[in-house]
DNA sequence: AGGTTAGTAATTTTT
DNA sequence: TTACTAACCT
């Protein structure tokens, strides 16, 4: 009946039956810590020390929450409902609902995404005539949510941290931010936490009743927490402290966001005679990479220390290779290769993944496996939310729901194009400012007033009266409906019918996604709140595609088979991470390093080239200081032995490092693809999944030379291409 | 109003 | 290299 204890080792075991008292687990990579959450979370339900609502269980991505979820979900043996799992802010955001009114906001406060915070921020900096030119709004994000992160709403910043930043302005732009936020009732992310622990600091009512609501408290990656999360786990678990929080210390790659690597060291003085628990077998990773991925993370001071042992029985896996490349694109072309021979081999493209440090190297890449015609998919490029036509459909949507939400007002009233410009939208804000109301309200005075005229009166009245049409709508036939009608009657979806760009066809095709995904929700709020917190990028899940991603986005994850391309001094570790926080910035590269290595279970290919095309030019790059710290055992470098199994595997050879360029074509490059005839004619027009729409000027077997009327001229397998 | 062009700036990681 | 903005032209 325990069986579930029973699968696990005796420190993951003590992990989930120290059920009372605070507990720290310092998990290492692949030692099982998801396992022992949702063991532990189905351990406290299935003994009866609490009701699935009494246990608060806090991730840090949507993607853990999901899985502990089913997780939980599948020990218990019924669908897990009713409990408070979820990420801070999605969990801070359901916390700041029930008590909206006590920081003077309504519950259907709308959360405010990355872009929109911008836009607010800029509008006031311009207000306060500040030069947003010399103080780019971003800088000043960064300085406000920095702020926030640390849990000081304006009032607690002190003086003394208003630096030069917007002429020592800084802090009144924070507070007038802020006010604007209030007035449109929206909150940015970081209010979902911020105002959420100053409730609890300042309302003993609030705070207590959550004491009697959550028994015990369970926190996922807990050295990626800032300091608001955790002022706000230690506010929530003072009363019983009941609480476990699971992490590794050397997983920390979160500090420009504001995570405390002292979080975890301060823990036990918080928390006295808290027990700490150290999962040390790893489950995951050849003994190899496991030894080279622990070689490199001792280079790192101040450490809690842990050995990752492991926990199979394969001394005998692959060393990580390291292989020098003469420049970037030999070095994508190598990867390329090397995915064309695993996949020959018989391995799962899924199972392999390229892991780099920055987004903008994944371009290299994906262009290396669209010429070699390998399916690719890119994690956490931009996201379905994030897209153009998305973030205008869901301004329209939180018009009908909010009509005083001036931003989405600014983002749509001209389109699609409406004849409102910069003059008409200027006579309309400073009503609105005069009278005190919002702009929505502002133009229907003044339409009322008779004060603008022509062909701006004539297409606001019918926006307008289409919105009175459409929140009638709302009530009678429900949201999705709606929201199609009104995407239509707009004109919307017509302007993208209208257009001709490649990328038309696709944003009415992520339309349709959006319409059909409101059909999951049951309000249009919900689906709002669904849209600001869980920004997530689920397409194309299934298929057996190579995964492409930052490092960051590679955590949690693991592979038979990583890439870890581009590993040069300055680009890994990267110089600006270096030069803003020098040696702790290093030792979180260094982490990162980590994160990457460990991500492999069989095999490990590092690589780094000596000229690199960044920004149109070329650069110089030296060989990553890391690499000189992967103990040599566990590490096969070119020029012998890894030259003569890769010439007998059939592999592309490793280059040497600062090797001459090769003047001819490599091996690797020509096709073993059977070549075939195309079908498709010169001259014929077709269209590309990424290039666009184009006129084919040459075919040579499966090959055509396409001139694209946005993209230029390119050379692409015709499988790639559909008659237009 | 709206489209075009030229100039400039920026390039890390994300809930 | 690209993306964005500001100024300029229709």
């Amino acid at each position: 009946m325990t069986d579930y204890l029973a699968r696990l080792n005796p420190e993951q075991r003590e992990a989930v039956e120290t059920v009372d008292g605070p507990l720290l687990v310092l998990a290492g990579a692949g030692t099982g810590k998801t396992r022992v959450l949702t063991t532990r979370f189905a351990h406290i339900l299935l003994t009866g020390r609490a009701y699935p609502s009494q246990v608060l269980a806090v991730t840090f991505t949507n993607k853990a929450a999901r899985e502990m979820r089913e997780r939980v979900a599948t020990l218990l043996g019924a669908p897990a409902d009713g409990l408070w799992l979820g990420t801070f802010h999605a969990l801070g955001a359901r916390m700041l609902r029930r008590h909206a009114g006590l920081v003077g906001l309504t519950s259907g406060f709308t959360i405010l995404d990355a872009d929109d915070q911008l836009r607010l921020l800029k509008q006031v900096m311009e207000a306060e005539r500040i030069d947003t030119k010399r103080w780019p709004p971003p800088l000043v994000m960064g300085v406000i949510q920095r702020w926030k992160d640390r849990g000081l709403p304006p009032a607690r910043v002190t003086a003394a941290e208003d630096t030069d930043i917007a002429d020592g302005r800084a802090r009144a732009l924070y507070a007038a931010y802020q006010a604007r936020l209030l007035a449109l009732n929206t909150a940015d992310f970081g209010d979902l936490l911020l105002h959420t622990v100053e409730l609890l600091r300042t309302d003993a009512a609030v705070l207590a009743d959550y004491h009697r609501r959550f028994r015990y408290i369970l926190v996922d990656e807990y050295q990626d927490t800032n300091l608001v999360q955790y002022y706000w786990l230690r506010l929530l678990a003072q009363a019983h402290r009941n609480i476990c929080c699971v992490g590794d210390d050397d997983q920390s790659i979160y500090s420009w966001r504001g995570a405390e690597l002292e979080n975890i060291l301060r823990f036990e003085k918080d928390f006295t005679g808290a027990r700490i628990v150290r999962l040390e077998r790893n489950y995951r990773s050849t003994t190899p990479i496991l030894g080279a991925a622990a070689g490199l993370i001792a280079h790192n001071q101040g450490r809690l220390g842990k050995t990752l042992r492991s926990g199979r029985d394969d001394a005998s896996g692959e060393k990580v290779e390291v292989v020098g490349l003469w420049d970037s694109e030999e070095e994508a072309r190598m990867v390329g290769g090397r995915i064309e021979a695993l996949r020959a081999d018989g391995h799962a493209l899924a199972e392999i993944a390229v892991l780099m440090r920055a987004g903008f190297q994944t371009r290299a890449f994906e262009e290396r496996m669209i010429a070699l015609g390998l399916p690719y998919r890119v994690i956490g490029g931009l996201r379905f939310y994030e897209r153009q036509e998305i973030r205008d459909a869901i301004a329209y949507a939180r018009l009908l729901v909010q009509p005083a939400d001036d931003l989405a007002f600014e983002r749509i009233v001209n389109l699609p194009r409406r004849g409102v410009g910069e003059g008409a939208l200027r006579t309309i804000r400073d009503h609105a400012r005069s009278a005190g109301m919002p702009l929505f309200a502002a133009t229907a005075a003044l339409l009322a007033a008779g004060t603008l005229r022509g062909r701006v009166r004539e297409s606001l009245a019918a926006l307008l009266g289409g919105f009175a049409r459409w929140r009638a709508q709302l009530d009678q036939e429900g949201h999705v409906v709606t929201l199609a009608t009104m995407l239509d009657e707009c004109g919307y979806t017509e302007m993208w019918r209208q257009d001709r760009s490649p990328e038309a066809p696709g944003r009415l095709e992520n339309l349709r996604e959006l319409v059909r995904a409101l059909g999951d929700f049951e309000t249009l709020a919900g689906f709002l709140d669904h849209v600001a917190l869980v920004m997530e990028n689920d397409e194309g899940a299934q298929g057996d595609r190579v995964q492409l991603m930052t490092l960051h986005a590679a955590k949690g994850l693991e592979f038979d088979t990583v890439f870890l391309p581009g590993w040069e001094d300055g680009l890994f570790p990267s110089q600006r991470s270096m030069e803003e926080q020098g040696a702790r910035g290093e030792e979180e590269e260094r982490r990162l390093a980590y994160v990457g290595l460990t991500r492999a279970r069989r095999r490990a290919i590092v690589s780094h080239a000596a000229n690199r095309r960044i920004f149109g030019s070329w650069q110089v790059n030296m060989p990553s200081r890391f690499l000189a710290e992967l103990p040599p055992e566990h590490v096969n470098e070119p020029g012998s032995a890894a030259l003569e199994r890769d010439r007998r595997a059939g592999l592309p050879p490793a280059f040497p490092f600062f090797a001459r360029r090769p003047r001819e074509i490599e091996p690797w490059e020509t096709p073993s693809r059977a070549a075939r005839a195309t079908t498709i004619a010169v001259g014929a027009r077709v269209f590309h999944k990424k290039f666009g729409y184009g006129t084919v000027t040459g075919a040579a077997e499966d090959r055509l030379d396409i001139t694209f009327d946005k993209a230029g001229t390119k050379r692409v397998l015709d499988r790639f291409v559909d008659p237009a």
